[in-house]
DNA sequence: TTTCCTTACGCCTATCGTAAGCATA
DNA sequence: TATGCTTACGATAGGCGTAAGGAAA
């Protein structure tokens, strides 16, 4: 088979149609280049180039060949400059966990930070449970995950991307949809549609640290696992909720959001990205230095 | 620059993630084809493997780059087998000139024909008048030509590509319409539109040639150049005429077409092709052979 | 006779293979 | 301790440059 540096020679010559000049063109002599278009013509197997002692020119074989031979030496330009660009992170691939609940608004809005940023890099989404995310991420099948708090494992990482407060949902028309906004007390003993302990533990946690140092106790009806659903039996007038203020954007019908009114913001909800420390993503490694630029450029503190 | 043999090195590694299987696959043992990757990692700029002593793996960079690379190598096989397709006429170009006149029936059936019997040669269409066409193939900035004979510069060679006869035309509603066929001996003393002797040498010299050897002398009343023009002034009532008998498959309104009684067979209309003797396009030479096996297949004597 | 591509030949660089080094599980 | 990538080093092959050869205008 032939080589690059063959390829070289027979383009120079091809566009000089002077072995002499092309030879110059190449830093080396004449007789070289002949021997190196020789070998490269017996590699292809047919004459490429038809020459006397007055004229060179290309055969029919020839500017075909030279047609792709150019698309060769550009091809080679094009893979080494792609390389480097992957390995400075500007292009590439990053593997994105994420859960059903996020993919409603937290993902497209990650997925459109990650294009503004690094637009050549491909981002490949997988939707599955947080427990799978982070395995997935310490057996490197993933480079990134969203996900909330906590995640105790050393060899991870986590970073906040959100923090936003909670507010009260309620069904129109119920009696305190006409305060402007409740206090916690008002949900002691009331019907409440809770977060269910396993399958969406941390708002069941968050949700149940808040009610208990106000010392609230409401009656607790249902336990669902996604937001959507509490929204849904709320509607249905089984109950009241506490939902995160991101809510809002479904402009759910038939239930109304209300600011709760002593909230303590030491405590929002909270959705983060976790990176395995290891990673050696160079896109990765841009996206969360370009994540944490911008971040600390515009974000004031949240509740 | 890296080169190919460092490509293929570099595939065979990033298949097999095994330095030693690599370099048993490449009939080579482990140290040089180390040493290739090593240069080829320095051609790139960047590391395309992670190894250690136990495992070896691509790099993000590697990754991209093991895709390029393998379009490299399936471009490089290609150019090759492409470039002998050509060589061998397979594949390629042929420049056809081709006159206004031919463009209606001739060229459409000669491309037709060369799409069937080659399909992967592609056909350059060039517009010109006779003469041009000639000086084109003589220069080599054509391959083919598509006129009418005489053809008598040496380095030119004409073959017949088509030969049929002439019919005599005449406006619908003409005396002469009622009659089957039309002996020559009528066309004494008729209005005839004849073909001008400058710009249609060809069937005013045919023309002429029969009428003078059936002793006939029709009225010359417009001396004109295309075919069709012939039909518009015949349609109008100037004249009767001959034409080629393919001029039928135009369908032109107005006008009838009938055989001539005692036309001799021997000299029919004929249309061929010209080449250079020295033309060097195989696939000009293949066509060439195509048609002559294929004509002297199916066509029987034409008149 | 001149131009310029090719062949011939000696030198040298670069690659290969063998052997030793060294890090990891 | 064994596996397996890397470094070291001597041998060899292939490419380069100089010099000579040969065909066409």
């Amino acid at each position: 088979m032939f080589e690059l540096s063959q390829i070289r020679c027979f383009v120079a010559v091809a566009e000089e149609l002077h072995f002499g000049k092309a030879a110059a063109r190449l830093n080396m002599t004449q007789p070289p280049l002949s021997r190196q278009i020789q070998l490269l013509e017996h590699a292809v197997g047919t004459p490429l180039l038809f020459r006397s002692t007055r004229v060179v020119e290309l055969t029919p074989a020839g500017r075909r060949f030279l047609h792709e031979a150019r698309g060769l030496l550009r091809s080679a330009e094009t893979a080494v400059l792609d390389a480097r660009r992957v390995a400075q992170g500007h292009a590439g691939e990053i593997a994105i966990g994420f859960t059903a609940g996020s993919s409603y608004r937290d993902v497209p809005e990650l997925v459109a930070r990650c294009r503004a940023l690094l637009p050549d890099v491909n981002l490949k989404l997988r939707e599955m449970v947080s427990q799978a995310q982070l395995e997935a991420l310490l057996a490197g099948r993933i480079d990134l995950a969203l996900v909330r708090p906590p995640v105790v494992q050393p060899a991870l990482q986590w970073r906040p991307l959100r923090r936003e407060r909670l507010l009260a949902v309620l069904p129109q028309g119920h009696p305190y949809a006409e305060r402007p906004c409740i206090a916690l007390d008002a949900l002691d003993g009331v019907d409440f549609v809770m977060y269910s302990p396993d399958e969406a533990r941390y708002f069941y946690d968050l949700v149940s640290d808040i009610l208990r140092r106000a010392g609230v106790r409401p009656r607790h009806v249902q336990y669902v696992s996604q937001i959507h659903t509490i929204l849904a039996l709320v509607r249905a007038g089984l109950g009241l909720s506490l939902v995160p203020a991101g809510t809002t954007v479904f402009h759910y019908e038939g239930v109304v959001f209300r600011e709760l009114a002593d909230l303590r913001p030491d405590n929002p909800v909270e959705l983060g990205i976790v990176v395995k420390r290891d990673n050696d993503n160079p896109a990765l490694s841009r996206l969360l230095g370009e994540l944490a630029l911008h971040q600390a450029a515009t974000a004031g503190p949240q509740a």
